[in-house]
DNA sequence: AATGCTTACAACCGCAATTCG
DNA sequence: CCGAATTGCGGTTGTAAGCAT
């Protein structure tokens, strides 16, 4: 499957400079992407991953280097308590940061703070018995079939073609913030976090917690009425891809 | 100075999802 | 429609650097 196997000799670990500059001139020659021909263009025994990941992860030129700033770290709380451990989803919300450098800086900096303090959360509450917890009724996320005559979708994807027309197969997510990226608007990068429009201009974004997500399962909550349930349940459209909170509530 | 321990982060691995022929 | 190839993600590991003893 991987295919790896095929090369007789597949260097591993750090990366030196020469490989590095190889690297980058195949990615600024070629563009991203066709992983698979990098090690053949570069003369690079380094396999496909290895190059991907040392590109995406170190030599990219737009990855923000040094410490996370306060705001930075804020909002990485914010969206773990959203999305849980959906490294690559909290870091295209973190301009310059890539889905490593974020699992990291949780495994390292927050993830022994935040279980310590969750720890001491429970205590107390366990303290305090008359406390009664309702366990939340669970969605889990349905796998999705997108037909071709699903014209929102479809538009999503033709906006992420750049002008030589070609594919960019990155889910709709993040097409948007790509696409404000790309138009140098990076003070808009939380766009696609929390509305999206459709083609009329219509804000399709539902207001105030409608609903919110714990370890990566979308859960009922608060003011998630049965009729917003049902509609959920049996649209198979837009609606249930919405799920629309207010970071700062979280 | 030598040794052991801890921390931070780069890199690897396995697997699921997606694309392609 | 199906299987192979490819991509991307998240968990885990390896190791260099820094620090304490």
């Amino acid at each position: 499957m991987e295919g790896e196997g095929s090369l007789s000799f597949v260097r591993k670990g750090a990366w030196n400079k020469m490989e590095d500059e190889l690297l980058t001139t195949c990615v600024q020659q070629y563009g991203e992407g066709k992983w698979h021909l990098v090690p053949i263009r570069t003369g690079l025994n380094r396999c496909r991953k290895s190059c991907r990941l040392r590109w995406l992860n170190y030599l990219k030129p737009s990855i923000k280097r040094g410490e996370f700033t306060e705001d930075e770290v804020d909002m990485m709380k914010r969206l773990h308590r959203l999305l849980g451990n959906r490294w690559s989803l909290i870091a295209g919300r973190l301009p310059g940061r890539t889905p490593n450098d974020v699992k990291n800086y949780w495994n390292t900096h927050i993830h022994k703070k935040v279980s310590s303090s969750h720890k001491e959360e429970y205590s107390t509450c366990a303290k305090s018995k008359k406390e009664i917890i309702k366990p939340h009724l669970v969605i889990k996320p349905q796998p999705r079939n997108f037909s071709t005559t699903n014209s929102t979708m479809l538009k999503m994807r033709f906006l992420n073609e750049d002008q030589s027309g070609a594919k960019n197969s990155q889910a709709c997510d993040d097409t948007l913030i790509t696409k404000y990226n790309d138009n140098n608007l990076d003070d808009k990068w939380w766009v696609g976090s929390t509305m999206m429009d459709d083609d009329k201009g219509c804000n399709v974004g539902v207001n105030n917690d409608l609903c919110c997500v714990q370890d990566g399962m979308l859960m009922k909550d608060l003011k998630l009425n049965d009729e917003i349930i049902k509609g959920l349940l049996e649209d198979q459209s837009w609606s249930d891809f919405l799920i629309d909170i207010n970071f700062l509530d979280l």
